[in-house]
RNA sequence: UGGGGUGUCGCCAAGCGGUAAGGCACGAGACUUUGACUCUCGCAUUCGUUGGUUCGAGUCCAGCCACCCCAGCCA
């Protein structure tokens, strides 16, 4: 909004009134402006139409956050529909799948419907089509309809059956519905012209004949409608005002135009295309995806790698964090290439910081034994649980005699630079007391094996008087009450410097050997997959309190990273990503 | 050799004839009981390219180049 209106005076102006006090954001809302002073408009409504026929991932979330916030900011309504007009691969899993994913992402539709909800009315506007001499069933095979379709130089041919009577197209085609020819026998085609040096505009296929059971409307029909004679009505059906889809279907809308128009339309909706968003070290095709799932690359569709929503939530991303994402990568027609991940990462970040709780956990434990403590230093740290939250209050951490603090914050050669522990040295266990190293405990390889330290006195936190300065903090659990973890790391699905071609794959195994098994496939995705992209860590502590906290809770490890408990292994702790390093790196 | 699109910093992206926004990444510094967060500063004499129009062009015109999409009875 460009001025102090509020929503309510917003909602109360008729929507060209409206429309003068709402900035446009992107190209997509500069055209809906100019509809909204150019055309009979009185409220944006526009759709996100998935086919249920797989789960969304994050490329998903650009369509419905184009199609759900630009209605949002004309103070309109989206719908979600479920665009089902082929029954051979959906399937009611799905669609429950989406729904759950789009509520969670936090989009509230304002209906939900189903292309198969007018299935009825697709069939009289067909027939009506037919009466105008504007379709006609064509009894060739796919094969010949392949072939006398032309090719993007030469014009196509017409069909033998182009100019059939009216009469004998109805008959033909209601004898289609009620069953009477075989699957594939005979389609409904759009007579529009075979000429066009669009392939979309020479004679679509509107209407194919499938013996296959729908998930909704099981048997009823055995001719489903195509896409491109489908879509345009349902959004047409619904008042849809703005049709958004991506770039690829720039193509086909001359057919959507031509479709609404000649169905008799008053007001058409119109079809605005925005570009794709990609992701970098991952996978985006839903097609290879599912290859991942089949050859037990990744753990299901929900594996922590896997750049589907589900994956996400299960790995910690929140859905603020991705819709930020989505908001901030903006909209364009550039064919683009695939977003950094690290734009990602950085906007989950921003808001793991502002909601996660903290606490202490030493993913790879040095124990340290400190000498001189006696119950004097025995006391109840208390542990701020988010600094970003004053409401969050704090919990205890119990000090003790004997604590683990992480390997590598000591170090025997410290670098240049380096404040944490080291022999002589000083450093302040968060919450807690300053220490001082005295004695390195090797083992039989040379290898660190644990500490000696003492307690500086009068340097409890908060409460110092010891004078003694220490540069470093660093995070440490009691070796009394802490609690054994394990925690999963995940990795970029594919390796660094590689860009997933899906060509190249399909070329692979089509020279390979015949008969392929599960073995051979997956040493061919080996080429792409970082191999060692899950790292399982079974040595860590955590302090005491974890075990309080409600499952599903986003959590700091302080200093190390952002952790969520897995949903489907609660023993175990997932990094959801990292905290910064300027130290390491 | 057809049609539809797109080319602005490593990545995303504003820009709509008046002298290159912003975010991510990156670099330097400040602050810090998380080497996090936060803050400050730096980061395109140049907009695929070549010409043209103009007092003035990333923006207009022409040519060239590169890339993406289209020949499913998929969506």
């Amino acid at each position: 909004m460009d001025d102090n209106k509020t929503i309510e005076e917003l909602k109360a102006m008729p929507l060209k009134e409206r429309n003068k006090h709402i900035v446009p954001r992107n190209f997509i809302e500069q055209e809906i402006e100019k509809d909204i002073e150019n055309k009979n408009i009185t409220e944006i409504i526009t759709r996100f139409p998935p086919e249920p026929n797989g789960f969304l991932h994050i490329g998903h979330c650009k369509a419905l956050c184009i199609d759900f916030d630009t209605a949002e900011h004309y103070l309109g309504k989206t719908n979600l529909r479920f665009d089902d007009t082929n029954p051979l691969s959906e399937d009611k899993m799905y669609e429950e799948a989406i729904k759950r994913d789009v509520e969670w992402l936090g989009f509230k539709p304002d209906r939900i419907c189903y292309a198969s909800d007018y299935y009825q009315k697709f069939y009289e506007l067909a027939l009506k089509l037919i009466e105008d001499g504007k379709a006609y069933v064509d009894d060739q095979t796919a094969d010949e309809i392949k072939e006398t379709r032309g090719t993007l130089t030469e014009a196509g041919m017409d069909s033998p059956y182009r100019n059939r009577s009216i009469e004998e197209n109805l008959d033909l085609f209601k004898r289609m519905k009620a069953g009477e020819f075989a699957d594939g026998s005979k389609v409904l085609r759009a007579k529009i012209d075979m000429a066009s040096p669009n392939m979309n505009m020479r004679d679509p296929v509107i209407y194919r004949i499938s013996r296959t059971k729908h998930y909704r409307t099981g048997n009823e029909w055995v001719i489903y409608p195509m896409y491109d004679y489908a879509h345009p009505l349902e959004d047409a059906i619904e008042g849809i005002t703005h049709s958004l889809c991506s770039l690829e279907f720039q193509d086909h809308r001359p057919l959507y135009d031509w479709v609404v128009q000649n169905c008799g339309f008053e007001n058409p909706p119109r079809q605005i295309e925005f570009a794709r968003m990609g992701i970098g070290r991952t996978i985006m095709s839903k097609r290879y995806l599912k290859k991942l799932v089949e050859l037990n690359i990744v753990d299901g569709w929900d594996d922590p790698r896997m750049p589907t929503i589900g994956g996400m939530r299960r790995r910690g991303y929140t859905a603020e964090g991705i819709r930020e994402f989505v908001t901030r990568a903006g909209v364009s027609k550039a064919n683009s290439q695939a977003q950094d991940p690290a734009a990602l990462e950085s906007c989950v970040r921003e808001h793991l910081n502002q909601i996660s709780t903290r606490v202490m956990v030493v993913l790879d434990p040095l124990k340290v034994t400190l000498t001189n403590f006696d119950d004097g230093f025995a006391c109840d740290c208390q542990i701020e649980n988010n600094p970003n939250d004053e409401n969050a209050g704090t919990h205890i951490a119990r000090f003790g005699k004997t604590i683990y603090i992480e390997r590598d914050d000591f170090a025997l050669m410290p670098p240049p630079k380096y404040h944490r522990l080291k022999e002589g040295g000083v450093v302040r266990l968060k919450g807690a007391y300053i220490i001082h190293c005295d004695k390195v405990i090797l083992d039989e390889n040379g290898e660190v094996k644990e500490l000696e330290c003492h307690i500086i006195e009068n340097s409890q936190s908060g409460n110092d008087t010891s004078g003694v300065k220490a540069k470093g903090v660093i995070h440490w659990v009691n070796a009394d009450d802490c609690v054994p973890i394990t925690t999963k790391h995940y990795d970029y699905l594919l390796k660094e410097n590689t860009e997933f071609d899906s060509g190249k794959i399909d070329e692979i195994i089509s020279q390979g050997p015949k008969n392929v098994d599960k073995e051979y496939l997956k040493s061919v995705y080996s080429e792409f997959i970082n191999q060692d992209s899950i790292l399982i860590n079974k040595n860590a502590y955590a302090e005491k309190f974890l075990e309080t906290v409600d499952a599903g809770t986003h959590l700091q490890f302080m200093r190390k990273g952002y952790f969520i408990k897995d949903c489907n292994d609660g023993s175990a702790y997932i990094e959801t990503i990292g905290l910064k390093d300027s130290y390491n790196k």
